[in-house]
DNA sequence: ATTATCTATAGATCTATAGATAATGC
DNA sequence: ATTATCTATAGATCTATAGATAATGC
């Protein structure tokens, strides 16, 4: 089954899996980071979780801060790429598609991820890189609900636009703390963004179609 | 000035503070959790920067834990009894006065308290008491969405539309993170919850004009 | 030779308790 | 007597490094 790797065993062997141990810490450190916190996880459990010694993850990374960097940063990826790949396109089913896109990103992704941005952690100048990759997908979120409302996007209005609305679209990091979401959910949340830029019933529908296209 | 108090001197007196030391802690304790977050703030650094011994805080708190608990209790109740004074009036009115009323308790705040919420050390059942005077508020903003929408609360869309509404006005604390939330945030926040449970225009300005005499 | 682990451990915390002490209150 | 602090410290972590070891790769 499991192709025997380089390297000196594991005192509990990993026996079908074929994930890179890099891969298998990132995983572990996740499920954990996201149920108790990045302070709260040590690097301890971390490695137990693997199955491997608590030395042995300092192999693969540099500490802890290095785990968390590169779990928020293969996070944010896919949201922005959707992002610039929507650039072209009319403004409601481009808001719409793309509220859609990261609703269903965030909703069945492994570990309800989403919660790492909300870590207070998060915060430390060592994280910015990532801040900054936020801050650009909420402009695009900013920039699409101003061209729909029709005004600036950099103007006070503008901005708080794109706070809202990637504050919706994240619901479903909250919901996934006592539920499951699912693809009703993620529409509902598209349609409720249109809501706020003050699109009306038919201008939803319309988006909701077209988007469909877009995807 | 300060009323000297019974008990050995600090080695730091705190010349013009008021405060009992209760308050100070929880104060103290409230800027540092919502900075760095729980687990990364020692008991040394709440009692440092209150200018106590850090053995000293456990003649006033059992515990770290203890600290947080009081936290989350003071922070939601001002809500819960916005909520309650509203049961009365009409939807519409009392959905806004909530949401601009709970958007400026969250964006005045000391230390944008609201942070706790978010706080992964939250979800153990030690804090299940808080999580369920919070489900209660969100209920509240479930059966205004409701009747406003004209649909059943206890519904999927019902549920989903209570957590929307209560996550929009939490925008304010990812707000308070880069800037300062003002009244026209808080506004807003209260017209997009309108917006989200279907209201047009002309029903946000009614609404707003009758919210301003409910408080 | 290279890779990925292991064992062992130093040094720095961190929480919580025990018991002493220095004020005010009565 | 009561209150609110202090000092001192036990015991349990936790992170990160040094150096050894046991595989595969060539």
């Amino acid at each position: 089954m499991t192709r025997p790797r380089p390297g000196r065993p594991r005192h509990a062997p990993d026996e079908g899996d074929d994930r890179s141990p890099r891969e298998q810490i990132l995983e572990a450190a996740a499920a954990l980071f996201v149920d108790q916190g990045f302070s709260a996880t040590s690097t301890r459990a971390i490695a137990d979780s693997v199955g491997i010694r608590q030395a042995s993850l300092y192999y693969h990374f540099a500490g802890k801060d290095e785990i968390l960097l590169e779990l928020l940063r293969i996070s944010v990826r896919p949201s922005l790429e959707i992002a610039r790949s929507l650039e072209g396109a009319a403004a409601e089913p481009a808001l719409y598609a793309l509220a859609v896109a990261d609703a269903h990103t965030l909703a069945t992704a492994p570990h309800n991820i989403g919660m790492l941005y909300l870590l207070p952690e998060v915060q430390l100048e060592r994280y910015d890189l990532f801040r900054e990759d936020r801050a650009a997908l909420q402009d695009v979120y900013a920039r699409l609900g101003a061209r729909i409302a029709g005004d600036d996007p950099a103007s006070g209005a503008g901005t708080r636009r794109g706070e809202m609305l990637i504050q919706l679209v994240e619901v479903v990091i909250q919901q996934r703390r006592t539920r499951v979401p699912d693809t009703s959910d993620c529409h509902a949340i598209a349609e409720a963004c249109l809501r706020v830029c003050g699109v009306g019933q038919r201008g939803i529908a319309a988006a909701r179609r077209a988007a469909a296209v877009l995807t």
